[in-house]
DNA sequence: CTGAAAGCGCTTACAG
DNA sequence: CTGAAAGCGCTTACAG
């Protein structure tokens, strides 16, 4: 590999020429950038990326930590990343992924993170990543509430959660359903635990009574049930408990699949009997699938993006002013697996 | 950020000292690790990886580029992922995504990659990546076959393509199909001109005479079309030139949903009337939608995995030899998409 | 087991 | 517009 000694060398100039005409920093004159060029060509030479780093203190590169150990990620995360790294490539920065859950790294910061920035999505309420990032002063944005320490201001961007539950139940008990079941994503999750908020307040709202059955958590990535997990309590609850469960919202589109699929085994269909009901997931896929799912549309890629934008000006890289919370809309998209309750409000007598 | 000179001070050791702490490529006594270790968590220190990358020459990142352009990847790039991250981890090794297009890359190797290596999925016939990485010298391997231009001895890990369209075409033809759809992947991928010649041969194998309209390229990620490419054929095909199809094998996931849309919106219904096969696909989810959905299981993670052993054996970080290519197994996964053709043989006669 | 010194390949004031 | 020199923060022979 030749370096820029090289390249100086044979083009009759000082390093710090070469480095300019790559940089461009500062100006050169046509010719010596011609000259400087070809020689480079001549010679294969290409700047040393980490020796630039090493100098410029910035490696363009920017982290994305995902929290997942088996790594079964959802459409979601999909549209996410696309969105992250379309982005971020706008700024000339990479995207490294970080998904590794923190227990299973041997040895954590073991050495500084090669990324200039972070993204932290879906962090919970006791986040190590976030702590990690702290100690180690890389500047990060998180997608999703943090839980506020009260110590740093901190750089989100997220749904509206609260609303989105309650349109959801709007929507729902438009139809005459008042027997929800609540499909919630995990547990510690701080989207979660907004949502389950929300959920409370909007059962509220339309004078429901709150039952324990109503509200689930997806179980721990690591357990045998997460992959089951809409099949498991589709099952138990309206299969062994016989609740009378009219509408079920799903946390994501594997549940809602494996939902539809419990729904079909027991006999009943959607949305004759249940009306289900999708958070998220691949637009083109609920609509390809039958029935078509009806879901609200969270905007994966769009809370990419936005996240980048965040993070690009927390580094300096675009300026101007910029809020500290950005909320990326979202709504719910019609299709055909929400119906009115049978017989209107029947399900409610007995 | 303190720096291996403040920590070496404070701790009363020269720098050589507190980096074999750190590095233990040498080792270094008890008392001397102890008050070191100390020092640095009093002084907030990590060492600086960039500076550490510039004389090791190492980035302990590996690249690994998709070729999206739009970014909707499908399940199998989900797992693939999974797959290299997951394995990648355990060398102690990061991965950092890229994506970006060729052409949308404004300055291409403006500075070298900071990766040790690479790992090219879905290489196409002329592929500018491939190039890319030969020119910079950064050993990589692919994900699928590469036409060999006899100057490199290829690393590639691949599934037995020839092998699974003859197994397909079998267990189609088995059930008495012989009027086949076939909804390839891109043109210009390897995969696909793999797959087309196989396909080619199933035919003659079977007596089928190979008609133009049996053979479909998944459009340019760029094109509108690309998203509604098993429906469109689908519906034009079936619907529109009323081919008497009977049977038809999918590209993947996405293709296959959309496919299943066209049937029913044709007022078909699988497997009675049309037989669908998925070439790969989420296991989990396949299972879930009705009709499940028979398929290849491609091992998608496995193919991840596969791929950044041969990496780590290149870059020296593995012993032993090494085949330059491995393939991963598949196997059929029966569920109730696929049955025999109604009434034996009649789509055969007009 | 430890230290002093050179060097990894760049960029960046400083001077002209 | 260009050059000479210092320095980014580490690791690595070499010597002891």
């Amino acid at each position: 590999m030749a370096k820029i000694d090289d390249v100086a060398r044979l083009a009759g100039v000082s390093k710090g020429t070469v480095s300019n005409v790559f940089s461009q920093k500062r100006r050169t004159s046509k010719s010596v950038t011609e000259k400087v060029l070809r020689v480079s060509r001549e010679l294969n030479y290409v700047p040393n990326h980490i020796a630039r780093s090493l100098v410029t203190k910035k490696t363009m590169a920017i982290g994305l930590t995902i929290p997942h150990g088996n790594f079964f990620f959802s459409v979601f995360h999909n549209q996410f990343i696309n969105g992250v790294v379309l982005e971020a490539s706008i700024y000339g920065y990479r995207v490294l992924l970080d998904m590794i859950p923190i227990e299973e790294v041997k040895t954590p910061s073991l050495a500084s993170y090669p990324i200039d920035g972070a993204i932290v999505l879906g962090p919970m309420e006791q986040d190590e990543r976030i702590n990690l990032l702290h100690q180690n002063q890389v500047p990060f944005v998180t997608v999703g509430q943090i839980i506020n320490d009260g110590l740093h201001e901190a750089t989100t961007v997220n749904n509206d959660n609260n609303r989105i539950i309650l349109d959801i139940c709007d929507y729902l008990t438009g139809f005459g359903h008042r027997n929800l079941m609540f499909l919630n994503a995990g547990k510690h999750m701080t989207v979660s635990i907004e949502r389950t908020k929300a959920f409370a307040q909007a059962m509220q709202k339309h004078q429901i009574e709150l039952q324990p059955h109503m509200v689930h958590y997806k179980p721990d990535i690591h357990s045998d049930e997460y992959m089951t997990y809409g099949y498991d309590e589709t099952v138990r609850m309206l299969g062994e408990r016989k609740e009378k469960v009219t509408a079920i919202i799903a946390d994501d589109d594997r549940t809602a699949f494996s939902v539809l699929n419990a729904i079909n085994e027991l006999g009943l269909s959607v949305p004759e009997d249940i009306s289900l009901f999708v958070i998220c997931g691949d637009l083109s896929m609920m609509h390809q699938v039958t029935p078509s799912l009806t879901g609200m549309d969270l905007q994966p890629s769009e809370l990419g993006s936005q996240s980048v934008k965040q993070l690009m000006h927390k580094l300096g890289v675009l300026e101007g002013g910029y809020p500290n919370h950005v909320t990326v809309s979202s709504k719910i998209i019609e299709r055909s697996s929400c119906s009115p309750v049978f017989g209107g409000n029947e399900s409610v007598s007995k």
